[in-house]
DNA sequence: CTAGAGGGTCACGTTAGCGTGAGGGTCAAT
DNA sequence: ATTGACCCTCACGCTAACGTGACCCTCTAG
């Protein structure tokens, strides 16, 4: 399919998906024309891309944990270093949580 | 104190500590000649600042909560809504959490 | 053959939270 | 009076993930 197709499919912007394949995340198939050619599975990896980047990771992170999660590269170092990177993002996340939730009782604690 | 001393104390660069002023979360008196002077509960609303910066708020929320969690201006409306802010803050944090595990829980099903 | 829909590559604009000089007063001490 | 430690105000630079034209090509239909 073509950019356009994937991007209507998506939801994500045509600029966005070219901006992916700038960063290494999805790069597609070029026709002979020049215009970028995306298989069957695209959707899906554009789907996991936007739900990494919505967690919070970047670019760099994502390039080297996609392989992985599409079950190419059975590389299992690497595996278990994404395993650790991801498990520790979460845990920051849960930190952050942690301190809106305490400022939330110091305001309970200010309207008593 | 001085701008420098309050660096010290908190461990935020002098530039950080103008960017505040900039944003209007922390405004400091001004000497005769021009120099700011911080009151000694700067540190403290500085941590509270870095803290609120840490758990992914922008300066314009921090700027409408912190005079509710100093205590001042005890306007139960805007607090209340500042704890609705804080609440959906945490939560958005939850899921991205939990997406994070949910990749990892992938990974560990691709290893096996 | 001409119009329109869709595709391509630059390349600058945007937001946030500072970093990093440039150029220049201020203050205490020698 | 000169050094050195601080202070001030611009004001441009940086990173990330795109938005938004500008300008040109390609394909299909009437």
């Amino acid at each position: 399919m073509l950019i356009g197709e994937l991007s209507e499919r998506t939801g994500v912007s045509r600029r966005a998906l070219r901006y992916y394949e700038e960063q290494g995340l999805l790069v597609p198939e070029r026709a002979c024309n020049g215009y970028r050619v995306y298989s069957g599975d695209a959707p899906l990896i554009v789907a996991q891309i936007q739900g990494l980047y919505a967690a919070g990771l970047d670019s760099d992170a994502i390039r080297q944990y996609l392989p992985c999660a599409r079950g190419r590269t059975p590389d299992l170092e690497m595996c278990a270093e994404l395993r650790t990177h991801l498990s520790g993002r979460a845990a920051e996340l849960g930190t952050q949580a942690e301190t809106l939730i305490r400022q939330r009782e110091a305001i309970l604690a200010h309207l008593s």
